[in-house]
DNA sequence: TTTTCTTGATTGACGAGTCAATCAAGAATA
DNA sequence: TATTCTTGATTGACTCGTCAATCAAGAAAA
């Protein structure tokens, strides 16, 4: 155990644990001491940390978003054509670490409390208009407006489908084929 | 009140009450006191038909499925085309009856359910599988066969999508949108 | 020592499920 | 007809377990 500044390891562990049991349990009915368990600390410490299971719960879904951003960020920044940008957004959603079995089932239980949370909720709007936007910075220059918002509804649309059929391990669980059908529907809007 | 017989209506009545608790609530901790409050009986009475939550939830996603299927059924009657097939498939999913806020948001807290409970996975592998025999048996007279099954996960996909993105008043909320996005990707897929 | 960490124990609320008792009404009996 | 049975329907009150949150106090570092 180092000696400096526990609380940023802390926080950290506490937030992987959260994911890991949720993803492990596919639902937010975790309790504190199972997460705290995992994470190897007390549930008195998460709470001393994160005051209650709420703020914790939302400190690992911004983590998630923070995760995501991040990973788009760098991946569209060597993406120069229009057209491969729309593909860099698609493939970063499947990519190995966004689609793993662990954070999609946390997408998923994380969706349903934000239909209770107000703030959860804000989360999703942030993330749907960034999806939305990064999309519109690649379309915008394919296709005339209105189609191009049609296929970013669209593409948007087929992303969360895949997510949500990985989490029932339903259909093409793998992320290979799901991004194979989304660039095909791609194709097939850019080919008029 | 008559006698004979409260039974089926008891349980009927308990079941919509349930659709319309975790449809305002937008997830799966409705509690039973809450659920028989609105169905204007005691909470003992429902664990007197019903035994467990987890039946009484059991029974109220079989009651969705069994409308889904019903109006599926009784929609194909009249498709006569392959063609048509799908569409009316499509359509069907977004009907008004379907896409309603309040069984659309009843659906993704049961897909969540899904996750922990097996039976309640297996009544969504059999939905899963409907609904891709159903659009099988139109885009195989279209498309060859590969493309007739990449077809079918997609507009599958889409549809758990949109239904997603509405339980969370994202994107098209509308039903005849988010029906009009999927009818225009099968024009694209058809338009070879 | 003073401050930062950390925990075991406890509390208070809440919710599922059970149970004994009541109610209403039709059937059987006198 | 009047008077017991019988039975399904229904409930209020209770038990039992679970879980978030708190607290007082001990260990470790500064």
């Amino acid at each position: 155990m180092p000696k400096t500044g526990m609380e940023p390891l802390r926080r950290r562990a506490l937030i992987d644990a959260t994911i890991s049991a949720i993803g492990e349990r596919g639902a937010l009915d975790v309790t504190m001491s199972q997460i705290a368990g995992r994470a190897g600390v007390s549930s008195a410490l998460a709470h001393h940390y994160f005051g209650a299971k709420e703020e914790l719960l939302q400190a690992t879904m911004r983590h998630l978003l923070l995760e995501l951003g991040a990973d788009l960020k760098s991946a569209l920044h060597q993406a120069n054509t229009p057209r491969d940008r729309v593909s860099t957004v698609i493939a970063v959603n499947f990519s190995t670490h966004q689609f793993r079995a662990e954070t999609v089932a946390a997408w998923l239980a994380f969706y349903v409390e934000a239909q209770k949370s107000p703030s959860m909720r804000r989360l999703f709007i942030v993330y749907a208009r960034r999806l939305h936007s990064n999309l519109m910075s690649g379309l915008s220059a394919l296709l005339p407006r209105a189609d191009a918002l049609a296929a970013a509804e669209t593409i948007a649309a087929m992303i969360d489908g895949f997510y949500i059929r990985r989490a029932l391990k339903d259909g093409p669980s793998d992320a290979v084929s799901a991004a194979r059908l989304v660039e095909n529907y791609v194709e097939l809007r850019l080919a008029r």
